[in-house]
DNA sequence: TAGTGGTCTAGACCACGGG
DNA sequence: CCGTGGTCTAGACCACTAG
């Protein structure tokens, strides 16, 4: 782990045990220097993560300070790491699971038209369906899968078990009507109101190796993001 | 304007000068630091903000590459700076310019009841109406505000007539239907879909300075949003 | 004006990718 | 193994905030 890593993570730390709150001030980049005996440049890195997780901002001439925290129940929209560990209780039904070449527009995301990996899946949170979800692995990218580790976390399965580590994504958005056969999948009635969206996620050398569209349940899921203009 | 802003500028030009696609290396470090005139870290911020824009990623012992670019018509959900910039033809209807005490769920964003000046406008793209938008901000840090200034963009004259950087954001968004008051504005009907997008913008000192509860037309608005787990 | 974060440099060494 | 990006340091100087 590198230490930058591990100054963000006491830093952290420190912020819940002292219980900070929004506004509430960090030690000087000074004195964060001295207690944990890293350079300057070090710090200011712990600190980036730490800006770039929505967690704390900086103020020039003045000092680090807390921002507001996130609320209970609301999913990252722009989050890489999936939102499997935010989720009460969820569970994941596979409806279909095959080998086949993707649809015209999910191959210009992925940049190839090989047969892929494709996996239909409902996630429930609660027992209530919150997301009903398509997703395109390229075989030669992800060289095994199963309707087992469909029913878990995919990602984990990548980042964990096949050592791959996941960088960016693209996502494109739009709400618009449920169709009759998503509607009986999420519980809901046609017409009524969902998020669709179409993302694509890259590997660290900028491979894509999964395009989704993911249709939200409108009374299942909310979301929320934390962004902030902070350069290191 | 700071080194590593020229830089990034720089390289950003380089890019669109010599048609570099999804995938084309840049030149490495090393030679951006000759051909630049700067040191390793400077570079290294040149590309951190082209990565937090979305535009380049980073592969260790590699190279940096360039990034698929975003699609047109998309707007961001993310992107603090607004999206004024990026619509075509845009007009503003000022709906109610008032001075009142904000709601209480907003005066929890803002943490403060104070008299804020309360702006109602809807927003169109080549006459077409795509959000519906109602705004406090405090009287205490916005001193000033008027009809006409709500008609173009407020964000602009924050920032280049105020002298205020604004800095990070919070996002609260789903899914829902539209009431009967709101489908008048938007054009559309009671019950269509729409995105409600609950957004609290705070100044570069953690000022919230404007909560705003926006509602998007469903067939006027599409979002992109391109992130990176990048650091430095 | 003192203190704090921000920028920038030079340089040592590490870690990874690919021939 | 070489070349590339990544981490980390020490230190000089700048820019902003707040008393």
């Amino acid at each position: 782990m590198k230490k930058y890593e591990l100054v963000a993570d006491k830093i952290k730390v420190y912020i819940t045990k002292n219980k900070l709150h929004h506004g509430d001030k960090l030690p000087t980049i000074t004195e964060l220097m001295k207690e944990y005996q890293v350079g300057k440049s070090t710090i200011l890195q712990a600190i980036t993560l730490l800006t770039q997780r929505g967690i704390v901002y900086k103020v020039q001439g003045s000092g680090v300070f807390v921002r507001p925290t996130g609320r209970d129940g609301y999913m990252s929209l722009t989050d890489n790491a999936g939102f499997a560990h935010v989720l009460k209780d969820p569970t994941t039904e596979v409806i279909e699971f095959a080998e086949k070449r993707p649809p015209k527009p999910l191959c210009d995301y992925l940049h190839s038209d090989e047969v892929c990996y494709f996996i239909k899946r409902l996630r429930r949170q609660e027992g209530k369906p919150f997301v009903l979800e398509e997703s395109y692995y390229p075989k030669s990218i992800i060289p095994f899968m199963s309707k087992e580790i469909a029913e878990g976390s995919i990602f984990d399965y990548i980042k964990d078990g096949l050592k791959k580590e996941i960088r960016f994504s693209d996502k494109y958005m739009r709400v618009r009507k449920l169709r009759a056969d998503e509607a009986k999948y999420l519980e809901l009635e046609e017409g009524d109101p969902c998020l669709e969206v179409y993302d694509t996620f890259y590997l660290a050398n900028g491979t894509p190796f999964d395009s989704s569209k993911l249709v939200y349940n409108y009374q299942n899921s909310k979301f929320y993001d934390q962004s902030s203009d902070d350069i290191i």
